[in-house]
This record gives C-alpha cells, sequence and structure tokens, in this order.
RNA sequence: GUGGCCAUGGUGAAGCGGUUAACACUUACGACUGUGACUCGUACAUUCGAGGGUUCGAUCCCCUCUGGCCACCCCA
C-alpha cells in the first residue's frame, strides 16, 4: 500500500469543494454586512497560549493538543480553536489601541487529537467571529443576529440556537458552591466521571448523557437564576433585543461550555440530524480573556462554526457552476479556430470547455452533456467557411444559427441565462 | 483513552470451502462515418486489505497486523 494521509486528516476533493466555496462565500458576505474584518493568524502557537486562554484542566489541553517541541527547544501547538490566536494578535499588534471596538473573522484548519467519527476529523475547520471591546448586550445580540444570518443565508433553518448565561466571576463562585452542595447529596446516583468531576469542573455535571445523571440532576440549581444584578440585566437585554431583531432561540439553562474562558452569554446551534454531533456553532462571551493573556481589560464576544457539520447539513443544497458552453472539434483543421473562438469567450467572461483529446463527435457531444454544458456548438470546416455557426441549447435540444463571433454567441449565451 | 461493527474492481455490492468472482452504476468505444440525454451492443477484478495458519483445495474457517466506520468521553 502506498503512502496514505494521516487518521483524521482529510483531502477535500474537488466534489465536495464547491459546498466549502458556498459555506465560506456566504461567511464572508455575512460578515461583511455586520462590518467584520477578516484576520489571518497562524496554525501554529506557542503551547502556553492555549494552556491559559483554553483552561489547563480542560479536555482540549489536557489531551487532545497536538503539541510539540521545535528545533530551538520550544513548546509548540497546533490550534486547537482560533479565539486565542485571534486575541494574541489583537494583543500583539494593540489592534485595541487602533479602535476600541474591533470585529475581526478568521477561516481555517483546527487540530484536536480525538477518535475520529461523523463530522469530527483530527483536523477540522472552523469558520469564526470575535468582536472585541464593548461589553453592552447589543453587542452579543448582534453576534448572536449575524450567526442567525448567516444560517439563514445558507439555507439551514433547522439548526435551533440555544441561549444561556454563565455568570460573571462574582455570581458564578456562589453558585458553583450551591451546585456542589446539591451534587454532594446526589453522590450515589451520579456517573463516575461527575463524581470525580465534582471538584474539578461541577457544571460538567449538567451537561452528562449517562441517564443516572440526566435524573438526579433534574432539580440542580441553575445559573440563570443564581446571576447576580448586573449579569441577570444583561442576559435581559439580549433577550430582549433578540427579541426585537427576531430572532429564534430558547433559553438552555443546563448548556455549559468546554472552554473555561467564557463569562456571561453563551450559545449553541443544535441540529438533531448530526448524530452525536450536535453543536454545529457556538460561542460565547468571554469578558477575562484578554486580559488574562497579558492585554488590557478588553471585553470580548465570538463564535466559531464547524464547516465539516454544515457541509454534512447542506448535503447537496449549494449552488453548482457548469461550463457555459461546449466547442465540439469536426476535424483537425478546426483545432485552431475553435481554441481562437474559446480564447474570445473567455475573455467575454464565459466558461468554455473543449475538446483536448482529439475525441469522436459523439464523444464531444456527451462530454457536453456529463459536464451539464448548457450550449453546445459544432465547429468543422464550413462553420469556418460560412461564418455561421448553430448553437444548440443542452436543456432542450432547441437550436439558432448563429454568427460565428465571440460577441454574437455570448450575447445569445448570457441572453438565455435571463430567459 | 474505551467499546462495537466491517474490510471483495473507480463506486455500490452478491458470493460464505472447489464458480468463467454475479448484478448495478461509472468509464471507454460503437450502433448515425456532423450532434448529447433514452435504448442497445462490446470492453473493464488471474483476484477478494496485508502476513501467517488449517485444508487435497480458502474470497469464504482460525490467528496477527493494518485500515475504515460508528458509539462513549468531549467537542465545532
Amino acid at each position: 500500500m502506498s503512502i496514505t494521509a494521516v487518521k483524521g486528516f482529510n483531502d477535500i476533493l474537488p466534489v465536495e469543494t464547491p459546498v466549502w466555496q458556498f459555506v465560506e462565500a456566504t461567511a464572508r458576505s455575512v460578515f461583511g454586512r455586520f462590518g467584520f474584518s477578516e484576520i489571518r493568524v497562524p496554525v501554529v502557537e506557542k503551547t502556553g497560549l492555549f494552556c491559559r486562554s483554553i483552561g489547563d484542566t480542560t479536555d482540549i489541553v489536557e489531551k487532545e493538543m497536538y503539541t510539540f517541541c521545535d528545533k530551538a527547544g520550544s513548546s509548540l501547538t497546533l490550534r486547537p480553536e482560533g479565539t486565542a490566536g485571534v486575541m494574541r494578535a489583537l494583543i500583539e499588534h494593540k489592534l485595541y489601541a487602533l479602535d476600541a471596538v474591533n470585529k475581526l473573522y478568521y477561516m481555517g484548519p483546527m487540530f484536536r487529537h480525538e477518535r475520529p467519527q461523523k463530522g469530527r476529523y483530527r483536523q477540522f475547520h472552523q469558520i469564526g467571529a470575535e468582536m472585541t471591546g464593548a461589553s453592552d448586550p447589543i453587542v452579543d445580540a448582534q453576534l448572536l443576529l449575524m450567526v442567525s444570518s448567516l444560517f439563514k443565508e445558507l439555507g439551514l433553518d433547522e439548526p435551533r440556537l440555544q441561549v444561556n448565561s454563565l455568570g460573571c466571576p462574582a455570581c458564578r463562585p456562589a453558585y458553583r458552591e450551591a451546585l456542589v452542595a446539591f451534587l454532594s447529596q446526589r453522590q450515589d446516583a451520579l456517573c463516575e466521571d461527575c463524581r470525580r468531576r465534582q471538584s474539578s469542573n461541577p457544571l460538567r455535571a449538567l451537561d452528562c448523557k449517562v441517564p443516572g445523571c440526566v435524573d438526579a440532576t433534574s432539580g440542580a440549581p441553575a445559573m440563570l437564576d443564581h446571576l447576580c444584578g448586573e449579569c441577570a440585566e444583561h442576559f435581559d437585554a439580549v433577550q430582549n433585543y433578540l427579541t426585537a431583531a427576531r430572532v429564534k432561540f430558547s433559553l438552555n439553562p443546563r448548556m455549559v461550555r468546554g472552554l473555561d474562558y467564557y463569562t456571561r452569554t453563551t450559545f449553541e446551534l443544535i441540529t438533531c440530524l448530526l448524530g452525536t454531533q450536535a453543536a454545529v456553532a457556538a460561542g460565547g462571551r468571554y469578558d477575562g480573556l484578554v486580559a488574562q493573556l497579558g492585554g488590557p481589560a478588553v471585553p470580548g464576544i465570538g463564535f466559531a462554526l464547524g464547516v465539516e457539520r454544515v457541509a454534512l447539513l447542506l448535503g447537496d443544497r449549494y449552488p453548482a457552476r457548469t461550463p457555459d458552453l461546449f466547442i465540439a472539434l469536426a476535424g483537425d483543421a478546426v483545432r485552431c479556430p475553435g481554441f481562437s473562438l474559446m480564447a474570445g469567450l473567455q475573455e467575454l467572461g464565459l466558461w468554455v470547455e473543449t475538446d483536448c483529446e482529439g475525441k469522436s463527435l459523439k464523444s464531444q457531444m456527451r462530454r457536453a452533456d456529463k459536464l451539464g454544458s448548457r450550449f453546445c456548438l459544432v465547429l468543422g470546416d464550413n462553420e469556418v467557411a460560412s461564418g455561421q455557426v448553430t448553437l444548440k441549447r443542452m436543456e432542450d435540444g432547441s437550436q439558432q444559427t448563429v454568427c460565428l463571433d465571440a460577441a454574437a454567441l455570448a450575447a445569445v449565451i448570457t441572453g438565455g441565462e435571463q430567459a
């Protein structure tokens, strides 16, 4: 067996790239309308960046990072998510000083050493957006509106938006205590993992899928009931804005995020069509992150969507491109004039295909059909001599005689587009 | 990291101890020597993931390895 790709690292083949391009182009278009600019940051960062931002005790940092030493002995890591790198760049280049509010988006590969399965790979792709510098609830709502617009424009109304608030450093500790107290009374009913997590990350128990834990935590105290005044006010305002903007959402008081830096508003787009990989997009507010990374106290909120998962949801519902014209060449003598015509039409912006193997006319026609070409014409000695060609519309087989001239042909072909 | 399932051509797959390794799709060419789709014809796996074993004989049984998928954990 020859060399194959690394497990969990996939080739994205020509049949799949159109969906990807559709997702990326749609994201660029929607983000652009919300005033976001693209930022491109490296795929590799110093390991410490992720430990500090994502959190030392998270699964990502504990067991899923691709970490290695370079020749100088520094510990480097393939980014497992996008926010940390973007915030590092924001701090490093003092973007917050250029403009108090920064609206940035990115797209690209992320790396997590997990067991691959449907919709989850070791190299996977995210499209994300971050908005820093403002903590007003209208910012949260704007980002949510943008996410919701993006999915609408992609033609996906199925993933549903769920929101929650995780509170802030002022109110979360008290809630955490209340939750631990609650859980400790139900020790016996909890699974091994949840018992172990009680000290490290008790909130996780709310997210546990083991039936016993679901039962045991059904009456658990909710963060939403323990928010401090400011957090509660913030969260109310976010919801009001969302309602005003007609963004559909539901509350999920049990939603927990996997990264430590989240505060206040968090959200997920959940689908029931991808089996266990339910989260298609997710994000939240991270008001302490920039300071935690050594920058000024700049608040922020962001989200990321999984391109593989979105592509899976889209299936074949994306715009397909097909050639405008296929020029079938009847005889060697006509190859050069045919190529000249092709050049003229390409220059006018048309996608033109022609024979490149010296195939029979029948084969060329078959190929024109297979490519889905909208029009086809046969160029032979007669056409070159008369200066007239028969242009055939492949869809219905209708034909018309057109002057053998790039501009004349282009007029009919693009005119046919409107009809 | 843990569990389950599966490995036959470009693809989807039958075959389950002795077969020319079915069938379908795809692809190529042809049926009209200048017109696609439908139809019809022809061609396309000395070989069944790799290595070992059992057997007169193995794609079919056993072992090992490798690969894939799905699920758990967690996540986009």
